[in-house]
DNA sequence: ACTCGTATTGACTTTAACGTAAAAAGACTG
DNA sequence: CAGTCTTTTTACGTTAAAGTCAATACGAGT
């Protein structure tokens, strides 16, 4: 059934601006099709956006996550070109593995921070069951 | 013994450059002592860096790395800054399982592309298994 | 004292990733 | 069909995170 999405459908569900979504497609990262001057994006145009953002969080540069899309897109035929996405994709795991390893250390970071804050509020005597989630999420600074 | 570090060292061990060691200096991330003019940088320094630098990779701002480490650095006694603290902590625990969902999902989607990559090799009756490390890795694009 | 290499400081430039503003062209609405 | 609203295009501005360059200073040998 092939649904379509205009620009600011899909700036409200990825909360991103429009000047973002053209600014993409400069890039040669989106490239929606058009009725009259009007952007048009199809749901691949729409798993692109996701896979992009999902770069971002990551920390990819644009540039990379081109690289990554582009990885992505095709199915190469041919051998040299195939043994050459193996030795890309394989490159690609080793970051995104050091990158798992980091997130794993600042995870227990974290947690040691932690305790050591829960071991200083049972010195104080403070409960430890407070209910965070009554108290509003702007304070958080 | 208290070992310190000359700048050219820590920017040889992290492969940085002393304009960026100074700028993070100036942006309030390090701050090592001075002998004479010289910048002399203590292990906790060092360790310092090392969270900078890990910050990076997972996509930190310098501004958001400055408040993580900040976090890790006092141990607040009063009541109330523990209990901000912890709050930041939540805070942070959930960014980082959000980018650990993306990175679990982008390895899975690299596994998938490279079955279809090796499916298609099999089409083709190439060999699977290729001596990846005997290629030049210069040549990966 | 002189020189050679390294450090520091400050100013200016660059790059990525958008933001903002202005003008014009469709598109909808009463 | 006038008015309003959205979209597009173009151009310029901005911010973070450094890079580059020049001038100066320091410090160790010789």
């Amino acid at each position: 059934m092939q649904r379509l999405y205009t620009i600011t459908q899909l700036t409200q569900e990825f909360a991103v601006t429009t000047r973002t979504l053209r600014f993409y497609e400069t890039q040669g990262l989106l490239s929606p099709q058009r009725r009259g001057r009007q952007r048009l994006y199809s749901p691949a145009d729409r798993t692109r956006l996701k896979l992009i953002l999902r770069g971002k969080r990551l920390g990819f540069s644009l540039a990379e996550i081109r690289e990554i899309i582009e990885m992505y897109g095709k199915a190469p035929g041919e051998p040299g070109q195939l043994r050459l996405l193996m030795r890309k994709i394989a490159a690609r795991r080793v970051e995104l593995l050091e990158k798992r390893r980091d997130l794993e250390a600042s995870l227990k970071d974290l947690d040691n921070v932690e305790a050591g804050c829960l071991a200083r509020m049972n010195e104080l005597g403070m409960p430890l069951d407070e209910e965070i989630d009554l108290v509003a999420p702007e304070d958080l600074n």
